[in-house]
DNA sequence: GCAATCTTGGAACGGTCGTTCCGAGATCCG
DNA sequence: CGGATCTCGGAACGACCGTTCCAAGATTGC
């Protein structure tokens, strides 16, 4: 009986991820994502709702389809430290070429972004990435180990957690056009050293 | 002849510091600035221009009265690694405690916020004190070198990097309910190991 | 083809945005 | 005290904000 979709929600979704993306949530306006995904508003605020609703969507959107591949990638590769400096190298390639360059990570931004009196559903978010993100992290670092390119009693979660830090600085200056070699030196000689953080924890 | 101003105009843009800085320019109205200074419209015309001139003044406002002082504390003090312990506990003790807790830092903010058709004037301005930030921690490093608590061959540049990279995660998770003790472990963890990370460079 | 049901186009809402303007008030010089 | 000069209060501007509403169009089951 119904009437049905004129248009494919992902991908209006994931030009809504471009736009909240690169200018950030309060610069942006309805108006703008009517324009640049070309449906109406009323389609718009019919699939998903209100502009908070489609910010937070966004979010998600961002997170499954950029981070955590990535994510999943730096877990599932049994390396050690390899696999961290070519998770490093991918991120600054990311951040400072192609057709994402300066526009930093959303998530970082989002961070930057966040009030206390916003969604909650947003800082859970935030947090969820952090958490997926130092996950990732340890059992790469925890591969680093046992295949015996960091001590054995080495304390991993304080490296997960400055790797992680690292990441954010990288994403964050990268959107004000930090110098990409400048950003991959810092990040190679900080694992070169990765042993000595993990030990002195 | 002329009248003079009634309120003071470092006051008023300390009030606007303190908007910007919590709520992100998007996210203020000259509306706010004239409830939270109570002063009207034409004096906040008068003085300072538009909104985008408010923004960059207070933005220098916040470097001068907040950066500043404690990038020169650190470069005057020549205990070398001490130094910089004690300008990451300071940072995080500001941080996640006190009047300005889990408002991040104003600068790390303007860096997720900033877009590439505003104010040039903006990044030079990140670009200034992302500068200062690196020179400063730069000298600290020296003089842990010339103290001996650094190898003499080491890089310091690749490790400032890193440590001003590492403040900028503090500064964007803090501003997000970050545990400020898990904070402390990792940047403690990282000096710790300082050495190696100037030596592998 | 008819009726039911959802989508779509587009106007319209009240509110807030940044900014401007002008009359009224305050102040200092002579 | 008189007059020049700046500040201050507050209304007003057009533009845009996010959101709502309704009629018109499209589609499917019968």
């Amino acid at each position: 009986m119904p009437d049905i979709k004129h248009f494919d929600p992902q991908a209006a979704l994931d030009t809504a991820v471009r736009l909240f993306w690169r200018q950030g949530a309060a610069s942006t306006g309805i108006q703008d994502v009517v324009t640049a995904t070309g449906l109406n508003r009323s389609s718009l605020y019919a699939t998903f709702g209100g502009k908070q609703d489609l910010y937070l969507a966004a979010l998600r959107r961002y997170v499954r389809t950029h981070s955590e591949p990535a994510f999943e990638r730096l877990t599932q590769d049994g390396r050690g430290l390899p696999a961290v400096a070519d998770f490093f190298a991918g991120l600054i390639e990311v951040r400072c070429s192609g057709e994402y360059a300066r526009w930093g990570c959303m998530i970082t931004n989002a961070h930057a972004a966040r009030t206390e009196n916003d969604d909650p559903e947003v800082l859970r978010l935030l947090d969820g990435h952090h958490q997926h993100l130092l996950g990732a992290l340890h059992a790469a670092l925890l591969s680093a180990q046992s295949r015996g390119q960091l001590p054995r009693d080495a304390e991993l979660q304080c490296a997960a957690e400055l790797l992680a830090l690292l990441a954010y600085g990288v994403n964050l200056r990268s959107r004000s056009g930090a110098d990409p070699e400048a950003l991959y030196r810092t990040v190679t000689a900080t694992l070169a050293s990765l042993g000595a953080i993990a030990a002195a924890s």
